[in-house]
RNA sequence: CGGGGUGUAGGUCAGUUGGUAGACUGCGUGGUUUGGGACCACGAUAUCGGGGGUUCAAGUCCCUCCACCCCGACCA
């Protein structure tokens, strides 16, 4: 009946996702995050709520990060949220680059400040004020410190949960360095680091390279970015590293005295991982089912489903009781809700992407055996309860190679190389990431974002590349310096 | 910040020429169920985004502010 259809459908649009990836990208997103519970919307506009499940991912990524860089040599520190603007100001290139969007607080209580404190958008400016009076010789150096905090930059697009958020969190590692080149060693360290947790924890594959002149973070001298590809044809930047050469050194006056007992400015480097990493991760593996963590990531890599019947019940609890003891290391959850049936379950964990899934009903004790079912695939698989461990494991690594391999088809699959304007145009319409040759002269990417709405050049890979000689700019047809890729940015 | 759209129960939405608040879902309790979104009964839940105005009467008309969504300039 007409009556039943109606109430069906309406059914379906509560519980799980109401479109398709394919279909709908960004309402796609938002249901991902809201309905699986990740984040939430707060009062605050652009300011959303990390719930449990989105602040463990973050917690691990972090603790991997942090691990390496402590072994590394970095320490942790904290400096002030608030920065008075004075200090801020400091650096020209830095101040233009970020004062659009810098909150400020002006008063206390019922009192005006004397001074405007802004609410930290990055932490350059503090943190060099400090560095400025702690580093007086050349045996002050290195000196490598890193904070995990929060940041603010008052956006005016659209806010999109992680991935584009007037508050989010990150780390911040801020070097100094006795000679450029200690400096610029860094950054493979530094990136290897990024690079080996995109790919190893997150299932995220990445182009890596020099960002242009006008891409450069204020305030740099270059910059070393991990760019990512989105479902939606949007390139999306990840981690990065910036070497300031001694641009902030000068500003901030951080001088030491060599071995020759002459002064000089230092080297400095800063870099960074955001939470918008997570709005990459979980917008390029999930699907039209819900939420997919990678497994490595996942706080609970496992959830038990009991099958009960009247008859049978206390016998299948008892068996998924033990089974959930003996898979500690997975930290399982066991879902032995009685008031919803085992249908409602498997959906309600797929959508909030538990990796992998255990059944186990009646037919199963008698064979001493459950059936596994993996998130990614949906593939269900009977095992012996006694290679329970073993197979979980197995598909654990397997689950993480292929959420790799699939995000590594999605970005090489849109990659093309062109060398003429107009094969470029059709390129980027096809929502392709385009590598071209240029002539990295600022007033072409300019001239090429009037033509091209949205498009800009992402980075240029810093090994592997293409023979550069005899080839065109894209867009003004003289000799060409580089290769870089193109793309419409999220 | 510019252009467009939307705000009604926790969620999705209906609400006719203005006449005083509805559905489904979810939530709570009890019972029957449970191998891919089961069912029955009862129950709780709305300052109709905020403020102001027109009117005998406003969810409905007008003004204003706010929030959210889409598209742009900016950005991790």
């Amino acid at each position: 009946m007409a009556h039943n259809k109606k109430n069906k459908n309406i059914e379906k649009e509560e519980l799980g996702l109401t479109v398709k990836k394919n279909d709908d990208f960004s309402e796609w997103y938002q249901q991902i995050i809201i309905k699986s519970e990740l984040a939430d919307y707060s009062p605050v506009s652009g300011c959303i709520i990390f719930r449990p499940l989105a602040y463990a991912i973050w917690e691990k990524i972090k603790e991997e990060i942090d691990k390496r860089f402590k072994k590394a040599g970095i320490k942790n520190v904290y400096f002030p949220l608030l920065i008075p603007e004075s200090l801020l100001k400091k650096e020209a290139n830095h101040l233009a680059g970020f004062s659009p969007e810098v909150a400020w607080v002006t008063e206390a209580g019922n009192s005006k400040l004397n001074e405007r404190l802004a609410i930290r958008p990055t932490s350059e400016t503090i943190m060099y004020h400090s560095y400025s009076k702690w580093i007086r010789s050349w045996k002050d150096l290195p000196l490598r410190y890193n904070q995990w905090n929060n940041v603010m930059r008052w956006e005016f697009k659209n806010p999109v949960p992680f991935l584009r958020s007037r508050e989010f969190l990150w780390n911040e590692g801020h070097t100094v360095f006795a000679t450029k080149k200690e400096a610029e060693d860094e950054g493979k360290e530094i990136i290897g680091i990024y690079d080996e947790i995109l790919r190893e924890y997150m299932a995220l594959p990445s182009l890596i390279g020099k960002k242009s002149k006008g891409e450069t973070f204020a305030g740099a001298e270059y910059t070393i970015s991990c760019e990512h590809y989105l479902p939606n044809g949007k390139a999306i930047q990840g981690p990065d590293f910036h070497h300031d050469g001694q641009i902030f050194a000068k500003a901030y006056d951080i001088k030491f005295l060599n071995k020759d007992g002459k002064e000089e400015y230092a080297y400095q480097n800063t870099f960074a991982i955001s939470t918008r990493n997570l709005g990459i991760m979980f917008a390029i593996h999930s699907d039209d089912n819900g939420l997919i963590i990678p497994p490595k990531l996942a706080p609970n890599k496992i959830v038990i489903i009991p099958i009960l019947f009247e008859d049978s019940k206390s016998k299948v609890l008892k068996k998924a009781q033990e089974i959930f003891i003996k898979l500690q290391e997975f930290s399982p959850i066991i879902d032995d809700r009685e008031d919803y049936s085992a249908g409602w379950k498997y959906h309600e964990w797929e959508l909030k992407g538990i990796p992998i899934r255990v059944e186990i009903g009646p037919k199963d004790l008698a064979n001493e055996q459950i059936i596994l079912m993996r998130r990614d695939t949906l593939e269900k698989k009977k095992v012996k309860i006694k290679d329970l461990e073993k197979e979980i494991k197995i598909i654990i690594e397997e689950m993480q190679k292929n959420l790799y391999k699939t995000a590594e088809k999605l970005l090489k699959e849109n990659i093309e190389i062109v060398e003429n304007f107009n094969s470029f145009k059709k390129s980027i319409e096809n929502k392709k990431i385009v590598y071209a040759p240029w002539c990295t002269e600022e007033k072409c990417a300019k001239e090429l974002k009037e033509k091209i709405e949205g498009v800009k050049p992402l980075n240029s890979p810093l090994d592997k590349k293409r023979e550069i000689k005899g080839k065109k700019c894209i867009i003004c047809n003289k000799e060409a310096r580089d290769y870089f890729y193109f793309g419409k940015s999220y």
